[in-house]
DNA sequence: GCATCTGCCTAATAGCTTTAGGCAAATAGA
DNA sequence: TCTATTTGCCTAAAGCTATTAGGCAGATGC
C-alpha cells in the first residue's frame, strides 16, 4: 500500500486550513483522514488523539499570529506600533477564523508554556514602551489591550457589528485613537 | 411507566445547570437524559435537536443576564452605572461559566431577533447618558464596552489572567476607572 | 367509561473516537 | 544486495453521541 506521508506537521497544516473552512469546533480526525485519503486509525500514530491534534493547531495559530505581530512592530513605536499591531489580530481573524478560534483553546499548562503566549505578552509589553506607563498600570494596560482586541475580533466574527452603521471597520479605527489616547493619559490611582 | 414531567423549560434550565456544569460545549442531549432517568430518544418531543436545545440555553442567559443588568442599573447613573454593568457580566460568567459561554453561542437570525440581545444594547445606551457622546461615537463606545467587557471575562475565564500578579480584581477595577476616564475625554476624529 | 392524545419507550441507522493487532513498505546493517 | 527491524497504514471492534420511526400506556377530554 502506498503511504499517504503523515506527519505531526502535515496534518497540523491540514486540520488549521480544515478549522478556518468549516470552523474549529468542526475539526475531526474523521475529516482529516478522509481528506488524506487515509484510515482514521491511521492518524493515531502520528497524534495522540483530538485533543492532542486541538492543541497542535491552537500552538500553530498562536506562533503564526505572533510572527506577524513581530513583523508589524519592527520600526513602529507609540500609536503607530499600537495600530499595527490591534490590526495584526484582526487581520488574522478574518483571514483565519479557524484558526483564530484554535487560538483561544484552552492549553493545557505544559503546552501554554511552549506556547507563543509568552511572546504575545512581550509585544504588548513593548507597544506600551511608547505610552509613559509603570507597573502595576503597565499590567492593567497590557489586560486591556488583550481584552479590547480579543473582545473586538470575537464580536465581530460573530457577526455582531455586522448589522448596523457605522461601519464596521470606523469603529475598529476610532477604537485604537480611543486607546491611544487613554494610554497617553491614564488615570492613575 | 411513570412520567418524568419533561418540557421545554425544565430541559433548558438543566441543560443551563450542566453547561456550569461541564461546560457548554461539553452539553450533550444524551447526558441531560440521563440525569432525567429517560431515554435518549424522549428528548426529541420537547426539543427539535441538539442545536435548539443549545439555542435556548443560550437565550436563557441572556435573559439572565439582561434582567441582572436592568436591576444593576436602576437608580444608577454615570460611573456608578457602568461599573455595576461591568460587574454584572463579570460576576455572571464566574458564576455561570457555561451559561456565559452559552450567551456567546451564535445565534441564527430569527433566535438573534427574539433573544435579549436588544435589550444589552439599549442598556449600553442606556449607561451612555451619563456621558456626553453623540452618534457615531456612541456606537463606537457601546461597542468598546462589549468589546472590554466580553473579552475581559472571557480571557479571565481562560485562566489567562490568574498566574500573574497583580490580581484580576484590580486590574478590572482599575481598567473600568480608565474606561470612565476615557469616556469622559473621549476624543473625537 | 371510552376515545384520543401525548409522553416515553424500543429499535435502528449513522458518524466520530480510540485501542489492539497485523501486514507490508521503507530503512539500516552486514 | 540481502536481511532484519522499524514504522506507516490497515482491519476490526467497542463505545459514545445524534437523530428518526414506530409502538404502548398513562393522562386527558367528552
Amino acid at each position: 500500500m502506498a503511504r499517504a506521508g503523515l506527519t505531526k506537521e502535515r496534518l497540523t497544516r491540514a486540520g488549521a486550513e480544515l478549522a478556518d473552512e468549516v470552523g474549529f469546533e468542526q475539526v475531526t480526525v474523521s475529516e482529516l483522514a478522509r481528506r488524506f485519503g487515509v484510515k482514521v486509525a491511521s492518524l493515531y500514530s502520528h497524534v495522540k488523539n483530538s485533543h492532542d491534534l486541538k492543541t497542535r493547531i491552537a500552538l500553530l495559530a498562536l506562533e503564526e499570529m505572533a510572527d506577524r505581530g513581530a513583523a508589524a512592530l519592527a520600526g513602529r513605536a507609540g500609536k503607530d506600533a499600537l495600530a499595527a499591531f490591534a490590526d495584526v489580530y484582526r487581520d488574522y481573524a478574518r483571514e483565519h477564523p479557524g484558526r483564530y478560534t484554535a487560538a483561544r483553546f484552552r492549553l493545557d499548562p505544559e503546552a501554554a508554556a511552549a506556547s507563543a503566549g509568552a511572546r504575545h505578552a512581550q509585544m504588548m509589553r513593548a507597544i506600551l514602551r511608547g505610552y509613559d506607563l509603570a507597573e502595576p498600570d503597565q499590567t492593567h494596560a497590557v489586560r486591556l489591550l488583550g481584552s479590547v482586541f480579543h473582545g473586538y475580533v470575537s464580536l465581530e466574527t460573530a457577526g455582531s457589528f455586522s448589522h448596523s452603521a457605522p461601519d464596521s471597520q470606523e469603529s475598529w479605527s476610532r477604537i485604537v485613537d480611543a486607546l491611544d489616547a487613554l494610554l497617553r493619559t491614564w488615570p492613575t490611582a
